[in-house]
DNA sequence: GGTGCGATTGCA
DNA sequence: GCAATCGCACCA
C-alpha cells in the first residue's frame, strides 16, 4: 500500500461509528486556493499559488441516522443538512452559532443522514472543531459538499496506527435526551 | 413573516 | 458565567 494514499469512498461507506474511530491518525488535507489575508502572506510568501492544509485527525465524533436525536438529519431532510443524506465521501460543512464553521465527513449509503464530525487535529490552533475550521480555511461556503475523492479536500493514510482510542459522551448535546450521554466521541492522545 | 437557538470559543 | 453573531428550523 501507498504510505500517502488517498481514502477512497469505499472507506466513507461503512458503519459511522467505525469510521470514527478509523479517521484517528489519518491526515485530512485542504488545498485552498481562496484569498488570503495580508496576516497570512506576511507569515507564508508561497500563499499566492494556493496553500495546503495538513494535519493528524486526533479527535471525532460519531452521529447517523433518525434514532439519533444529536444528529442534524434525525428529523428529516432540510436545506441545511441536506449533504449529509448522500452516499459517504462529501463534506457537510456548517455554521454554528453565527461565527464558526464545523466539518463533517459524510459516511454510510444515501438515504441514511450519518456523518463524522471533526474535532480537533494534531495542528497548531486546530484542538477544536471550529477552530480547525478557521485555522484550515474551511468554510460552508468553499467545502459544503466538496466530493472527498477530488483534488480540494481529502483524508489521508500515511500509515500511522496502533494508537489506543479514548470514547466517551458527544460534546454540547444536552438536548439530545437520552442519547447525550453515548460514547460516541473519539480521540488519541 | 416572526422568533429562538445552536455538534463553539474566548474572555471576565 | 456569559456574550458574540447569523443561518435556518419551525411555527403561524
Amino acid at each position: 500500500m501507498l504510505s500517502h494514499s488517498k481514502l477512497k469512498r469505499n472507506f466513507y461507506q461503512r458503519p459511522t461509528l467505525k469510521v470514527a474511530q478509523d479517521l484517528l491518525g489519518k491526515f485530512l488535507v485542504h488545498k485552498y486556493r481562496g484569498p488570503s489575508t495580508s496576516l497570512d502572506y506576511a507569515r507564508d510568501k508561497s500563499l499566492g499559488a494556493g496553500k495546503i492544509y495538513r494535519g493528524m485527525i486526533i479527535e471525532t465524533e460519531a452521529y447517523t441516522g433518525f434514532d439519533d436525536l444529536a444528529c442534524h438529519g434525525s428529523r428529516g431532510m432540510t436545506e441545511r443538512n441536506k449533504i449529509m443524506f448522500q452516499k459517504g465521501g462529501y463534506a457537510y460543512v456548517y455554521l454554528i452559532y453565527g461565527i464558526y464553521h464545523c466539518l463533517n465527513l459524510v459516511t454510510e449509503k444515501e438515504g441514511k443522514p450519518s456523518a463524522v464530525l471533526i474535532r480537533g487535529l494534531d495542528f497548531p490552533n486546530a484542538d477544536g472543531p471550529g477552530k480547525l475550521c478557521r485555522e484550515f480555511k474551511i468554510t460552508k461556503k468553499n467545502c459544503n459538499g466538496l466530493d472527498l475523492t477530488g483534488d480540494k479536500l481529502w483524508v489521508e493514510d500515511r500509515g500511522l496506527g496502533g494508537f489506543k482510542i479514548q470514547k466517551g459522551p458527544r460534546v454540547g448535546i444536552d438536548y439530545a435526551k437520552h442519547c447525550a450521554t453515548w460514547p460516541w466521541r473519539f480521540w488519541i492522545k
